[in-house]
DNA sequence: CGTTGCACTTAGTACGTATTAG
DNA sequence: CTAATACGTACTAAGTGCAACG
C-alpha cells in the first residue's frame, strides 16, 4: 500500500490500480521459475485449456485415490467404513485417512466450579446460553434435551486445570444443528433486465443470478480488472448455456456490450428501501433473524454448550481474490446440502437437511475441530464451520500457541548464535538456512511456501526471488515484494555484514530475475531444522515470539502515571510498534486525505485566532510588547496572504453551513407537512456572515482587532490564548496519531500475535479498565488470559 | 522424499452501528 | 442535534504446517 499512500495527489482508485500494475510487472518475471515444474500445460496460453487440463488432472488424482466419495452413496460407503473400520483395524480406513492414536479415554474429572460471575459479560453470556437452550428446547432440536443446563458451560475453566496431554482427540461428544443455507435465488421483476448492445436480454434465472452478482459490484474496483471481467464472462456464459441460453434469442459475446445498470439501479432502490424502514421494523427483522439463527449458534461439546463461529454456508457470488489473483471474477457456486459434510458424534441425532435434500456425508471424526465442511469450487479446497473464538478448543490452542512462543525465550540465544556462526559455513544450504532464519527472526518474515500459477504471485521468506531483494553496499538491503494478501513489504534496512555478503552470493549469476533467492530451501526443510532447537519450533513461532516480546518491551517503557486516556494512548503506540514489525497494513479510508486536510486547516485557524488575540492584547496595553517580545513574535510570522486565505475559508465555511442548515430544515418540514422557513431567514443568516466578512476586511485593512466587550481585558485574553494553545497541541497530536495510524492495522496483532496476558497485566498494573483495550469479543476470546494473568505477569 | 490433502491460523475489507466533534 | 468519523463485527481469502501418499 505504501507505494501510493505517500503520494497525496494520487486518488484512492489510482492507488489500487498502481498496486495491481506493480503486481503484474512481477508476475511476468515469474516465468523463468516455472520451468522447474514443467507441467504438461506449461506453455498453454488458453485459459480454457488450462482449466480443462487442470480439472482432468485433479480428477485423475481423485480417482487414483478412490477416496472421498462425493456422490449420494458416499454416506453408505462411509457407514460401511465405520462399521468395519474397527475390525479391519487399519489406519487408512479412518474417515480422513489420518493416523489416529486411539487411546483409552482417561476420564478426567473436570473442575467445574460454581462461582459468582466476576464480569458483567458473564451474566450476559449465561443468559444468552439459557435463552438459546430454551428456544432450542421449544424447537426440540435433536440434542437439546440431553444437555444439563443447570451447569452453565461458562463455568468450565480449562485454564485452571491444564494437562499438557496429547490433543489429538478433540472431543468425546459433539452435537449440533447443522448449518444455515443462503436463501434461494429470487428472480428479478420482469421489467428489470440485463441489456446487451442496447437490447433487453431474457435470462434464465440461473444466469440472471450471476449477472446480478456482477451488477451488484458495479461500483467496486474489482469489476474494472480485465481478469475479473474475463473470468466472469466465461462463467456467466457457461451458466447461460447450461440453462438453454437467452430466451429471446439475444446472443451474448462481448463483455463491453453488456449493460448492467438497470439491475444495479434496482438493487440500489432495494437497498434504499431497506434503509428507510422504521427503527422498529428494523429491530423486528433483526429479532426474527436472531430467533431463526439461535439453534445454529450453539453446539454441544462434551456436554458443554459452546458457540459456533460461522454457521452460515457461504453464499454464491463472484470470487474476489486479493491482488492480481488469476481467478478473480469466477463464479463461486452455490453450495447444496449434498456438498456438505457434517461432523458429529455417533450418538448425535442428525440434523434434518433442507426439504428435498440430503447431506453429502455424515462423519464422526473426533480428531478434528470442525462441525461441518464443504468443498469450494474456486481452488477446490475446503471450507469449514468451526467453533467460535471464545470456545474451549480455540482458547486452548491459542494458549498453547503463546506458551510455545514463550518457550522460545529459552532457545532464542542458541538459535541466534547458531545462525550467526553458520553464516560462514562452507555449505550453501547452511548459509541459506542461516540467512533465512535471520530474516524471519529480525524482519518477521513469514515462511513463504511455494505457490501455484493459479494463485496471486506473493512470496514469503523461502520463496523470495532475485528481484525482491536489492543490495546497496556497504550493507543496506531493500526488500520489495508482495506478501500475504498481496500486501506490499517495502523496507530499506541495514543488515549484518555477513548477511549482506551471503545475499550477494545468492544473487550471483546464473541467478537472475525469477530465480529463487534460497534455491535449496523451503519451509519444510527450514522447519525441520528449527525443530532441533526446540520441539514444535517453526517459522511462524518467531512472529508470535517477536511480536509479544516487542510488546512486553514497549509496555515496560511506559511510566505508571498520567490519566487513563494517556496510558491507553501509550498502549496503542506499543501496539503500533508490533503492527509495524509484522507489516500489518490497511488501506486508507475513503475520506482520509480530506479529513487530514480539514484537520490541519482547523489548526491553522486556531493559530490565527491566537495571533488575533495577541494583537488585541497589544491594542489594550502596548507595554506588553516590551515585557515579553517573544510572546508576540508569532504575530509577525503570519503573512498577509495566509491570513486572507484563512479569512476566506472561514467565511466560505460559515456560508455553506447556513445554506445546508436551511436546506435540511426545509426538507424536514416538508416531510412533516409543515410550512417551510421563509427565505428571509436564510438571508438573515447570510447577512451575519457578511457582517463577519466585513469585520475581517476591516481588521486586515486597519490592523485593528475588534473584539466583544467581555474580551477587552489582557488577562482574559491570555487565558483564552492558553486555551487555544491547548486545543492546538491536542489537535496536532490527534492529527499525527491519525496519520501514523492511517496505514497500520492494529487489530491483527492484537488478535493473533500479542499474548493477551500482556495486555491484562498492563491493565491491572496501570489501573486501566480492560474494556479500554479489549472489545467485548476480544474479552470473550481472551477470557482465559483475563482470569489467569495478574499484574506481574511477564511474557 | 517430494507432492498433495487437509485442517488449522492469520489477514484485510465491507458495512452497520456507536461515538464524537462541531 | 447532526454529520463525520471511529469502532466493532462478519465475512471469507490466504497463509502455515503436518502427515499421508505415491
Amino acid at each position: 500500500m505504501s507505494i501510493t499512500l505517500k503520494d497525496d495527489s494520487s486518488s484512492e482508485d489510482e492507488g489500487v490500480m498502481l498496486k495491481r500494475v506493480y503486481k503484474d510487472a512481477k508476475h511476468s518475471k515469474k516465468n523463468s521459475k516455472r520451468v522447474k515444474n514443467d507441467l504438461p500445460n506449461g506453455n498453454s496460453d488458453s485459459d480454457e485449456d488450462e482449466d480443462i487440463i487442470h480439472a482432468a488432472r485433479k480428477k485423475q488424482k481423485r480417482e487414483k485415490k478412490g477416496k472421498k466419495p462425493k456422490t449420494e452413496d458416499g454416506e453408505k460407503v462411509l457407514k460401511e467404513i465405520h462399521n468395519n473400520g474397527d475390525e479391519k483395524g487399519t489406519n487408512t480406513s479412518e474417515p480422513n485417512g489420518r493416523k489416529k492414536v486411539k487411546k483409552e479415554k482417561t476420564p478426567k474429572v473436570r473442575k467445574i466450579k460454581k462461582e459468582e460471575a466476576k464480569y458483567d459479560d458473564e451474566d450476559e453470556d449465561t443468559m444468552l446460553a439459557k435463552i438459546a437452550s430454551q428456544s432450542a428446547v421449544v424447537k426440540s432440536p435433536s440434542w437439546a434435551s440431553s444437555v444439563d443446563f443447570r451447569e452453565p458451560s461458562e463455568d468450565f475453566k480449562w485454564w485452571e486445570n491444564q494437562d499438557n496431554e496429547d490433543d489429538t482427540i478433540k472431543w468425546k461428544t459433539l452435537k449440533h444443528n447443522g448449518v444455515i443455507f443462503p436463501p434461494a435465488y429470487e428472480p428479478l421483476p420482469a421489467h428489470v433486465k440485463l441489456y446487451y448492445d442496447g437490447k433487453p436480454v431474457d435470462l434464465p434465472p440461473q444466469a440472471e443470478e450471476v449477472a446480478g452478482f456482477f451488477a451488484a459490484m458495479l461500483e467496486s474496483d474489482h469489476v474494472k480488472i480485465p481478469t475479473f471481467q474475463k473470468n466472469f464472462l466465461r462463467d456467466f456464459l457457461a451458466v447461460l448455456k447450461e440453462n438453454g441460453g437467452t430466451r429471446n434469442g439475444v446472443e451474448i459475446k462481448a463483455f463491453d456490450k453488456l449493460d448492467f445498470t438497470k439491475i444495479f439501479e434496482y438493487f440500489q432502490v432495494q437497498k434504499e428501501q431497506k434503509k428507510q424502514l422504521s427503527p422498529q421494523e428494523k429491530k423486528q427483522l433483526r429479532l426474527e433473524k436472531e430467533e431463526f439463527e439461535k439453534p445454529y449458534k450453539f453446539c454441544e461439546i462434551d456436554g458443554r454448550l459452546e458457540q459456533v463461529g460461522n454457521f452460515r454456508i457461504e453464499p454464491p457470488g463472484l470470487f474476489r481474490g486479493r491482488g492480481a489473483h488469476p481467478k478473480n471474477g469466477k463464479l463461486k457456486r452455490r453450495v447444496y446440502p449434498e456438498d456438505v459434510v457434517l461432523n458429529l458424534d455417533k450418538e448425535a441425532s442428525i440434523p434434518e437437511p433442507p426439504k428435498g435434500h440430503k447431506w453429502g456425508e455424515i462423519r464422526h471424526d473426533d480428531t478434528v475441530q470442525w462441525l461441518s465442511m464443504w468443498r469450494e469450487n474456486i481452488s477446490n479446497s475446503f471450507k469449514y464451520v468451526r467453533f467460535a473464538a471464545n470456545s474451549t478448543l480455540k482458547g486452548m490452542s491459542d494458549f498453547r500457541k503463546f506458551e510455545k512462543a514463550r518457550m522460545l525465550k529459552d532457545h532464542i540465544d542458541k538459535v541466534r548464535t547458531d545462525y550467526k556462526s553458520k553464516m560462514k559455513s562452507p555449505k550453501t544450504l547452511d548459509r541459506q538456512m542461516a540467512v533465512a532464519t535471520y530474516l524471519i527472526d529480525v524482519f518477521a518474515l513469514r515462511a513463504g511456501g511455494e505457490k501455484s500459477d493459479d494463485e496471486a504471485d506473493t512470496v514469503g521468506c523461502c520463496s523470495l526471488r532475485y528481484e525482491h531483494v536489492t543490495l546497496r553496499p556497504p550493507n543496506t538491503v531493500v526488500f520489495d515484494f508482495l506478501g500475504k494478501d498481496s500486501i506490499r513489504f517495502y523496507q530499506e534496512v541495514e543488515v549484518d555484514t555477513q548477511v549482506f555478503k551471503n545475499l550477494k552470493i545468492f544473487k550471483r549469476p546464473p541467478s537472475g530475475p525469477g530465480h529463487q533467492l534460497f534455491d535449496r530451501l523451503d519451509p519444510s526443510i527450514l522447519n525441520k531444522h528449527l525443530q532441533n532447537y526446540m520441539p514444535g519450533l517453526t517459522a511462524k513461532v518467531f512472529r508470535t515470539y517477536n511480536a509479544s516480546k516487542t510488546m512486553q518491551d514497549q509496555l515496560d517503557l511506559i511510566p505508571n502515571q498520567g490519566t487513563v486516556a494517556e496510558k491507553i494512548l501509550k498502549y496503542n503506540a506499543a501496539n503500533r510498534t508490533v503492527a509495524i514489525l509484522c507489516n500489518h497494513q490497511r488501506t486508507v479510508t475513503k475520506g482520509h486525505a480530506t479529513s487530514v486536510q480539514k484537520a490541519s486547516e482547523r489548526i491553522e485557524e486556531l493559530e490565527w485566532q491566537k495571533v488575533r488575540y495577541k494583537r488585541a492584547i497589544l491594542q489594550l496595553d502596548k507595554s506588553q510588547q516590551k515585557k515579553n517580545p517573544k510572546y508576540f513574535k508569532e504575530i509577525d510570522d503570519l503573512s498577509k496572504e495566509e491570513e486572507l486565505t484563512i479569512h476566506k475559508r472561514i467565511i466560505e465555511r460559515e456560508r455553506e453551513k447556513y445554506k445546508r442548515k436551511f436546506e435540511r430544515e426545509n426538507d424536514k418540514r416538508k416531510f412533516d407537512k409543515e410550512d417551510p422557513i421563509p427565505d428571509s431567514q436564510l438571508l438573515e443568516w447570510l447577512g451575519k456572515v457578511d457582517d463577519l466578512e466585513k469585520l475581517y476586511e476591516r481588521e486586515s485593512k486597519t490592523g485593528k482587532v475588534e473584539l466583544r466587550e467581555s474580551l477587552q481585558d489582557v488577562d482574559k485574553l491570555k487565558l483564552q490564548i492558553e486555551k487555544l494553545e491547548k486545543r492546538i497541541t491536542n489537535s496536532a497530536v490527534q492529527l499525527k496519531d491519525k496519520e501514523d495510524n492511517s496505514t497500520v492495522a492494529l487489530g491483527t496483532s492484537k488478535i493473533n500475535y500479542i499474548d493477551p496476558r500482556l495486555s491484562v497485566a498492563f491493565c491491572k498494573k496501570f489501573d486501566v479498565p480492560i474494556e479500554k483495550v479489549f472489545t467485548k469479543t476480544l474479552r470473550d476470546k481472551f477470557k482465559w488470559a483475563i482470569e489467569s494473568a495478574d499484574e506481574n505477569w511477564k511474557f
